[in-house]
Parts: C-alpha cells; sequence; structure tokens
DNA sequence: ATGTTTCTAGGGGTTTACCCCTAGAGAATC
DNA sequence: GATTCTCTAGGGGTAAACCCCTAGAAACAT
C-alpha cells in the first residue's frame, strides 16, 4: 500500500511544524513538502508528487484561494483541504470556487484530519459539519419559507437591534406599539428566539446586523 | 537541571496537539497538561505543577483573559504567555490587565517559541515585535476607569449577552436574582447604555463577546 | 486601621417585553 | 373571485426588565 504524500501550506510556522509531527504520526501519511508561502508551494509541485495539500485561507501575499488555483493547473489531480479557523468566513466560498476539496477547522482532532485526507485522496469530499452549517445559513437564508422575513420585519429588526423600545420605534415608524409588538413576536416566532439578545445573535449570524 | 514543566491551553485542538510534540523535543522543557478548556485549567492547577502557560487568547466559554486571571489566583507564580493570531487584536489589552508576562504570535517558529518560554520563566517577560508595534500604534487611551469592569460582572454581561434571563442566570450563578439585577444595573451605569440590545454592541466593541 | 471595592441581597416600584388571541384593509397571486 | 401575504391594530395578560433605594460581609489597598 503506497503512502498519501501531503504537503502542508500555511504560515503559522508553530501551527504547521506541529501539525507535521502529529501527521508524520499516522500510518500510511507521509508529509513531503510544507512552507508557509503559497508561491513557493505552486513552483514546488513542478518537481514534487503530492496526493493532498493541507491550505490554510488566510495568508499574507498569496492567499489560499489564490495558492489553491494556482496549484490545480500545475497538477490537476492534487487534493486540497482548506484548513481555517471560525474567524475567516469570508473566504469560504472564494477557497470553494478554487476548487478545494475539503474544509476542515483548526479545532478538529487529528482524527477528524486523518479522515478527511484519507476521504479527499479516495476522491470523496469532507466538510466539518459547522461548516456546513454555517454554509447552509448563509445560502437559505431567503429560500426557507419560516426564515423570510418581510421588509417591515428587517426594518424593525434591526431597529430592535440597535436598541430602540416598542414605543420609540412605533413614533419613528409613525405606527402604533401594537403593531410593532405583532412584528416583533413574529420575529421571534420566525427566527425561532426568545428575546432581543437571541434576535441580535439571529441578526449577527445572517448578516441583517453588525456591530461596528 | 531541572525541566520548565510546561501547560497548553487552546481550542484548536490540531494546532495544540501539534505544538505538544514540537515542544517535547526541546531540552529542558516538558509538557505536563493541555486542554481545550479554560476551566479544565484552572481546576488542574491545583493538582499539577506548572511554571509555564501557553494560553490562547481567543476560547469559547471562558476566554483566555478569564482564564489567566484564574490561574494566577491559584498560582499566583505561574507565567503566563499569550499565543496570539494577528485576528484577534481586541483582546490585547485584556490579556495584559489579565497579568501575561509575555505575547507570541502562532506564526512565530519554534526557536522564538522556546526564547519567549525561556526568557518568561525566568521572571522577564516577551513581546513579540509585531505585537509591541500594534501596541504603540493603539496608545491613544481607549479604556476609562467608568469601562472597567470586576470580573462577576463580565461573567453575567456575557451570560446576558447569550440570552438567558436574569433568573436563569441566578440559577446557573447560585445566587440571588436580586444579586443579578444589581449587577445588571451596575454594569447599565458603566457601559452607558439602557438595554440588553446596548450592553450587546457595547460587549462586542469591547471584544467581550462575539456571535459566531 | 481605615477607606474602597466587590459581591452579596433585599424592598418596592414602574415600564417594557413577551405571548396568547382576533381582525380588517390593501395588494399580489392564481 | 378566492386565497395568501403584509401591514396594520387592538384586548388582555404574565413575566421580565429596568430603576430607585439601602446594606452587610469580605477582600484589598494605603
Amino acid at each position: 500500500m503506497e503512502k498519501i504524500r501531503l504537503a502542508i501550506i500555511d504560515d503559522h510556522n508553530l501551527f504547521r511544524e506541529g501539525i507535521l509531527l502529529v501527521l508524520n504520526q499516522i500510518d500510511g501519511i507521509e508529509v513531503v513538502y510544507d512552507t508557509s508561502d503559497g508561491n513557493l508551494f505552486v513552483e514546488a509541485l513542478h518537481e514534487t508528487e503530492v496526493d493532498v495539500a493541507l491550505m490554510d485561507i488566510e495568508m499574507p501575499a498569496i492567499g489560499g484561494a489564490l495558492t489553491t488555483e494556482r496549484a490545480l493547473k500545475v497538477r490537476t489531480d492534487l487534493k486540497v483541504i482548506a484548513l481555517t479557523m471560525f474567524s475567516d468566513e469570508g473566504h469560504y466560498t472564494q477557497m470553494i470556487q478554487a476548487g478545494v476539496k475539503g474544509f476542515i477547522l483548526k479545532k478538529a482532532n487529528k482524527f477528524e484530519l486523518e479522515q478527511a485526507i484519507r476521504e479527499v485522496h479516495r476522491g470523496g469530499a469532507y466538510f466539518s459539519q459547522e461548516i456546513l452549517q454555517k454554509l447552509a445559513f448563509r445560502h437559505t437564508g431567503k429560500i426557507t419559507a419560516t426564515e423570510d422575513l418581510t421588509p417591515r420585519e428587517k426594518e424593525i429588526m434591526v431597529l430592535i437591534c440597535q436598541g430602540f423600545t416598542t414605543q420609540e420605534i412605533s413614533e419613528r415608524l409613525f405606527i402604533s406599539c401594537k403593531t410593532v409588538d405583532t412584528h416583533r413576536s413574529n420575529l421571534f416566532l420566525k427566527t425561532e428566539v426568545r428575546n432581543v439578545a437571541g434576535l441580535i445573535a439571529w441578526a449577527i449570524r445572517h448578516q441583517f446586523y453588525t456591530v461596528e
């Protein structure tokens, strides 16, 4: 049985060196290349045989998405797994468009990582459960009937998030308190939360509201 | 010569397992404890001798700053080094106030890490060059006296932000509703807000709370 | 030692949030 | 023409939030 040849591209040196040791403990896996620089990796691909690449998303100079695109031009059969912190949400779609086969969180454990590597190498795909949820939220925001908010509801939701009371909102929109209250209740029903705090969390997650 | 006893607290399992292997390769250093949970670490300190702790800043539940504070109460002679990504800027001051002796980026290499550990263990301090620059830049005075919250207040603030009611918080912390109410009122006074929505905005802006 | 801070807790109050319910007007859909 | 959706509004209620006040115990600082 041949070993899976792995490359690690990550500018967090401590992380990279660490994960390298973790992976080399696993039977059937061999790290053949590691670097903090995407460009170097693409260059190296011309001479090095690599089956699976673990790719950090956020990197200086040339990012993970661009590196992935270029690497796949050099070797179309390469499988790329994106390594991600929870924080770099904005890049998910970029990475998928670039052609990654898997998505795994840095807070995963080594067993999950091993599973992802084997799955991807076999020709499949692997996405962390958390990532799938995030992606699902994002793309179904306006499709699911129950989560579909009316324009008025969105308007009122933002005002609630900004800290206005029901009365203040009613004055601002020239409608009755009772009307605002109805919208408010419908918002709680649709978003499945119980109070303002929950609503704010929902609104932020669904990008209807941002603090800054 | 005695070995330096190290603990690693980081919820990124892959990173933690990796750095553990890296550190155990170094002579004179021994990792005696590692966990993804700050609370567990504080508990473990009662039975485990630890010289230096490598502490992630951004962690769920109890964050790096709070963990550091509590850990230092258990063992005042413990030296804590904050491990940080570039992204979690907002927490720098919190960590320093919590009493960390060093600050090191996850993109550092193992030599820098080793240097930091030895320096801090010797009783000194170690701050990455990049961190120092960032700190220098932002010294435009942001934290006023009124904004300074007690540990209990921070704890309760986070629970409020997460949507727990006063009663639920009182049950969770085994204190009276009235006590929670008092803390709540003090929070509103100190942060100059009028309701939960305002408090959440404040907490997010000051990086005491994040939605994810 | 004495003042300050922190955590605790209560009394007693008003306002707002939150949750049921119904229901009409107007617009769009089919 | 009937249905569905949205916005509007109210009745009536309970629970919770919000805002005054005082105050003791313990820990901490100067």
